[in-house]
DNA sequence: GATGAATGAGTTTTCATTCAT
DNA sequence: AATGAATGAAAACTCATTCAT
């Protein structure tokens, strides 16, 4: 009955059960990763995890649980990708800034390949819920480009234009940035962070020659 | 078996296939385009059509059939609304084409976009030969924007930038832009065509003051 | 197109789906009374009708919709075979209206043996709306005999007694009866009747002889 | 291995273990009494008692045994109530003597009233070893009514009647009693023995005023 | 002895597709 | 051609019981 033994028991227990989980997360990423959401049946999760049907249940309600937790998780990664930019005296450049940011969401999306396939490419109508965090998250990442956007305007770094607009564009080169990085083979070790670099000199000085306005 | 007479018959035998045909698919688009392409059941476009259960079977080979056919359709249109930018003597200015082009694109998704809104959003996952289409179709509107590039930097309208990267960044703001189309209710008349123009600013100038890079 | 095919197709179509339906219930009762309500599972009730798993989900919600409308009609059965004593000049006498009311639960329940079976013996827990069914009817028959026990009072039939006490004994006894009725062997024609009229004594006269209160 | 430490020891262990077997009757017998057999589960019981799953069979077989213990010791108790009449010279009169039963029967229903409540309501159908106990339960009740009627005869304080008919009507009224004292509120004291006397009084002199049959 | 994670057989339910009328 | 009842494969989910620690 000696107590730090028992506590070691009990600690030992919870680490168990908290990797069971997360191989159980695992395996339902890859699942989900390679077969698509409507595709993957909780079988074929059990089978990857090797684990029984009702021990699945006893980590998740369903299906679409698992996913959300999944989801849950990369888009708290993105959300921590996403830093302000600093203005103050001192501060280092505002392309330095951005670029930095970018590269951020480049290593979340290249560590969560998988996953951001199914986020990018199935984008709605798995589920209720699923649906709803999905719209709140990229509501949230609009509103903080929304911000970035008017604060650029604020110390003349970005130009007068549609601020609503030109938040949904950059969105959506993010967007399609994320779903051609998910396409590429695990071993296409394509120069990424040009490639990054690249989308955020489009962003910001766009297409045509230096024409004034 | 008098051949004038069958003539006739036959003709509006076919007209009547046609028109039924024409209704099921009308039935499928709403049905689709309301509660998305998984969560659509036979039963909806069923009960949406007026018709029996085998009578479906008599026109589509089945409920990914219907979908198909109104994907083809949809990319059909919107592929007859990209046209390729003349630079010829006499020609428009290349700005004023651009937009054209963009306002038949804006017009074909406003026409369709209860079909827009599903493949927007379930872009993927939803059936092998679907899937298959949708990539085909967005492989060529990439490569048309490639060509388009190339051609603009050809007569200096274009700047020196990264062809694959910028077309992708387009794509993904005409992406963006039509996903943005379909969210809006049917009587919310904003002001898409000055939208689709802020669209076209951004990407031809980009976020930034003209600071030379 | 002559229409009274039509009518006719319409009408056998609809005659189909009723024998359907009934088989099904049918099949269910069969399948109930034999194993009794938990013990029957919807693939018993799928075998005896010979029937698959999702026709029976077209005509039932599910196993416990079925056993519901099964009791639904026994209980309608049993409420007509109930009626009211009439005391008006030139009524039959009290006590022949009384045992004509017995012989007609008597002919019901012999009718229903295997479902009475379920009910008797199986009363509560099964379901929450079967136990809300089972309770209004039996709170109906208590009424009812509470009632009968008033008017009998009203005409000097019935001796001063405690009316609420007195009808849950009667209702005791019914319920006994029948479940003695439903254990029977189908081909054990003992004289029920005789003991229904004896079930009848019973409860007029109590067990004791006439020495007066 | 000293003997009279281990006797020591081992009748502490044989005293907790029947202690704890207790602890795991009383939530075996709260739970069934609160949501009825088949809506009780394993787990309902594993909170109440504070155990642990395996535990549980450590100490009985399965579910279906708890409740057959459980119901053993009703019966049993049940079966203590009930004594023969004494009809020698110098006992007490008759229906004193069945007035004591009556309220024997009354207490340990009172007592078990959870218990009484699953096995009055679930009688049949929960398990095939326990439905043979109730069965033999009420065989023996019966039986034993059946002899007390035929000594009441003997000694004229019986009329002549259908012994076999009676002894079941006489089980009914009990039954019915039980099921309406389960029924009641903990702590809506309503005069149950009056209530007992009244169902004594029906039983022995029925319904009606005293014209002679 | 105690624990509680793991098991998997057993059930229910859904829905695209077929086919006799 | 049209119908709609029937099908049954495919999923999801539950819970009594076991067993390694």
């Amino acid at each position: 009955m000696a107590e730090p033994d028992v506590d070691g028991r009990t600690r030992r227990a919870t680490e168990q059960r908290e990797s069971r989980r997360a191989a159980i997360l695992d395996a339902a990423l890859e699942a989900f990763g390679t077969r698509g959401y409507h595709q993957t049946h909780v079988s074929d999760i059990l089978s990857l995890a090797g684990i029984a049907r009702g021990t699945f249940y006893l980590y998740f309600d369903g299906k679409s649980a698992v996913f959300l937790e999944l989801l849950e998780g990369l888009l708290a990664e993105l959300g921590d990708s996403i830093v302000g930019v600093e203005t103050g005296p001192g501060s280092p450049p505002v392309e330095a800034q951005l670029a930095d940011t970018v590269r951020r969401i480049l290593a979340t999306v290249s560590n969560n390949r998988l996953l951001t396939a199914v986020v990018v490419r199935e984008a709605v109508g798995l589920d209720a819920e699923v649906d709803a965090r999905l719209s709140a998250f990229y509501g949230r990442l609009l509103a903080y480009i929304r911000e970035a956007l008017i604060e650029g305007q604020r110390i003349g770094f970005v130009r007068a234009l549609d601020v609503e607009v030109a938040a949904m564009c950059i969105l959506g080169t993010i967007k399609q940035f994320m779903e051609h990085l998910v396409r590429l083979d695990d071993d296409a070790t394509v120069d990424v962070r040009r490639m990054a670099l690249a989308v955020l000199d489009f962003n910001l000085r766009g297409l045509t020659t230096h024409q004034p306005a």
